[in-house]
DNA sequence: GCCATCGTGACAGTGACTGCCAACACGGCG
DNA sequence: CGCCGTGTTGGCAGTCACTGTCACGATGGC
């Protein structure tokens, strides 16, 4: 079992208590992360090397491939407890309404967390990079297709509706998402402020008038 | 001069004289694309060696990578033929007249040469073969970015609309046509025929609908 | 204090990809 | 017909991402 981190005891409920272990490894997990973003922004992404991120965290480079499975990866390190957040609103979604306002709404909370929180500054680094990292660009298409797989397959679970359908919204909805953080980035790049919800307004009333245009 | 194959050689018109050299060169490259794919869909993309790959063509490693940048994209060798049709179209796009429906001009008559035309099936088969090689997907997702990034910024100077606000549409479209190649590949995967035109119609007047259910 | 489990480091190996250089084929020019 | 600039190729050496394996040491439950 050698990359996917199960708790492997989770005893009872929730996020009680993560345990010592879990927590050292959370830690170490976290500074790889950011000793890799720090190296990424100043030297850039292919003048970076594994051993020298795991040498500056003091861990071999095999320790590294142990919690992130690419180079690019450990830019990448996600929000537990928003991924948990959204996992509840998921989960909470009726089947007789329609989907699409409803994926709205999380995505909408989802921005606004990220737009008020801690994380923003970060993911706002993440984001940067991308537009100049291809690679890193890249990693986070592959990351995005990966949520929008799980969450249209949940989703469709839920819905009943064909897993196809619901994909094709899931979609949809990732790219306006994704839209609006590219100009959250490029804005932050001219070092002007953007709102990030009211990039996503925008771009979702875009879309529905461009829809409304064509008939 | 390493990748980028720029007809060195272009006295005057279009595509009258590919020139010797020329020919040669897209023989080449047409013939390491389909010893690669053959392999990819025989073994598998990553029990397929580069070393095998031009071992079978009759050419050195070295010479791959001067055709291919990564092994992955030797699989998605475009048709220059349907790109030059698709420049010409987008060429010919109206500025004053509202942009979607003339993209999904384009975007039917695309599919509409793929599913008729004799490059359908070698498409259907890399479409076939990223349902179950991610790398694969990852890079033909990557070609997707450049090519909306392009057409984009093509467009944004023709209409004279905000680069942004172009790139969005284009994005949109662009998944929407993923879509129906995605269901395309996946039904022939059960031996079912799916037209594709219809795939995109559907998908089309499903996001239409979705939208419009909203409110 | 004992033992099963887990995390880690070292080592060796594979394979993608690159820079460099020398040999060579081509195709235009005198 | 022979010469030469340009483009194409192969070989070589090198870097680096990533993996399997094993042995050591720490952890935490009993």
């Amino acid at each position: 079992m050698p990359e996917t981190a199960v708790p492997s005891v989770a005893p009872s409920a929730g996020p009680a208590e993560p345990g010592l272990r879990e927590r050292r490894r959370r830690q170490t997990e976290r500074e790889i992360s950011d000793v890799a973003l720090d190296l990424f922004e100043s030297r850039g992404l292919d003048h970076t090397t594994v051993d020298e991120i795991a040498g500056r965290v003091g861990v071999s480079p095999r320790t590294f491939f142990r919690y992130f499975a690419t180079k690019e990866s450990a830019a990448l390190l996600g929000n537990a407890d928003l991924e948990e957040r959204v996992g509840t609103m998921v989960e909470a979604t009726r089947p007789e309404q329609p989907l699409l306002p409803q994926l709205e709404v999380i995505w909408r909370e989802v921005l606004r967390v990220i737009a008020e929180g801690e994380e923003g500054t970060r993911l706002l680094r993440v984001r940067r990079l991308m537009q100049h990292e291809p690679s890193l660009r890249l990693a986070g298409l592959q990351l995005d297709e990966e949520r929008v797989s799980a969450l249209a397959s949940r989703l469709a679970q839920i819905t009943g509706r064909p897993d196809d359908d619901v994909r094709l919204v899931v979609e949809l909805g990732s790219a306006v998402v994704r839209h609006a953080l590219d100009r959250w980035a490029t804005a932050a790049e001219r070092d002007e402020h953007l709102d990030l919800l009211a990039a996503y307004e925008a771009a979702s009333t875009a879309v529905r008038a461009e829809l409304a245009a064509g008939r």
